[in-house]
DNA sequence: ATTTAATAGTCGGCTTGCTGACATTTGAAA
DNA sequence: TTTCAAATGTCAGCAAGCCGACTATTAAAT
């Protein structure tokens, strides 16, 4: 069961983060941490979703990690690298998160080099995360991009039902414009288009894909 | 001398990687990898520039990571993530490289925690300029994103002369596009532009920048 | 239960920047 | 030096998608 998802930390890896951090909550809504703040910690993520964004000059959130999952590390880059936090990181849902101490963290690593080393895999994977949204919003339009990132959250956090894979994440059409670099409205009127031709379906906030070929057929 | 720019490699690190690997030249314009290669190597650049990009649908080049330079490592996150390029690396100059074997470098790894903690920093640096990348691609418009990227190259890769920084990489408007996401004949437009307020000028393919501060005025 | 704020839906006008098409210049190869 | 391909400069026409404005609908708070 290793190796699988590098993305995802193994069970006794999370284990050793566990014993080196404190368990924290945040509720739904609230930020945990923003720019100019100390990046003193890192953080497992236990139960939840996380999204990362950062700020237009307009005030316009723009989602520039994914959305993060329960068994990923988040905050990793600042502590790493520099001492400040350069993103804003606020909770989509209720959130239980590990919380490391920075140095707690750089001790755990060289006690534990194979940690070490998966750390290095996991920002590799989001590396190459980070390549492709770049290649997105370069050479495809927005509807593409939308139909892109639909298919991606259904394939990472959807839920597989009868009647289509549900995403479950409950965003807003100005949050799913922020993620592909689109306005609101173009947004909402996609999803109608994309409703109409039955390649998805709508309740509430809850999106399922019902046509993943349909949908795929937008990424041209 | 360490620890001041995460993104390089100390010259203790760089001795390690040379006795693990052995050099390789290649001459300008030719291609040192490209997608679906087996990543079986990861590469110490000794002298050059290299560009990492993609191809869209319609065959343009993306520039997805930035231009690499001496005393950076590439073809790294391939290497540690999964075994297969997913980009293309090209040589923009005359390039000296150290190649180390996947395997070796591994181990090299495992001896080494101070180097996979490094590592780790640098892959957090690159990953904090995608986002940079990301939030730049969506927030600004072209001629923001040209002049940013511009002064980015002054500041990365420019030689200070009497009259401005000189950039050197001799990029064509094409590639100048494929890094921005905008067309080449919008590029060639606004280089004239640039040219004529004097923020810029330009000699064949090299660009110095004059006035910086007039510059930064299109990055609103 | 009521009030209020946030989100979704819709539309016309307008701007940015892309496309294609062509002339001109540059530079590398023969 | 000549030749030829690649890169640059320029322009008109067009379309994608943004913006502002407004209404309708939901969801949250009291």
């Amino acid at each position: 069961m290793n190796g699988i998802k590098p993305t995802l930390l193994a069970e006794y890896e999370k284990e050793i983060i566990r014993q080196s951090g404190s368990p924290v909550m945040y509720k739904k809504g609230s930020i945990i941490f923003r720019p100019g703040d100390a990046a003193d910690k890192v953080y497992l993520i236990e139960q939840g979703w996380v999204k990362i964004f950062r700020l237009t000059m307009e005030g316009r959130q723009v989602t520039v990690g994914s959305i993060r999952h329960p068994g990923e590390l988040m905050g990793l880059a600042e502590v790493l690298y520099r001492g400040e936090r350069t993103c804003h990181a606020g909770a989509i849902s209720e959130v239980t998160l590990i919380a490391v101490r920075k140095d707690d963290f750089h001790e755990m690593l060289l006690g534990e080099p194979q940690l070490a080393i998966k750390i290095a895999k996991l920002l590799a994977a989001r590396m190459r995360e980070a390549e492709s949204s770049i290649h997105e919003l370069v050479s495809r339009n927005v509807p593409g991009r939308l139909a892109s990132i639909l298919l991606r959250m259904a394939q990472r956090c959807g839920e597989p039902t009868d009647n289509g894979i549900r995403i479950n994440l409950n965003l807003t059409h100005e949050e799913l414009a922020g993620m592909i670099g689109a306005s609101r409205q173009t947004v909402t009127s996609l999803i109608s288009q994309l409703r109409e031709e039955k390649s998805i379906s709508v309740k509430g906030r809850q999106i399922r894909i019902i046509d993943p070929k349909k949908l795929s057929g937008w990424t041209v």
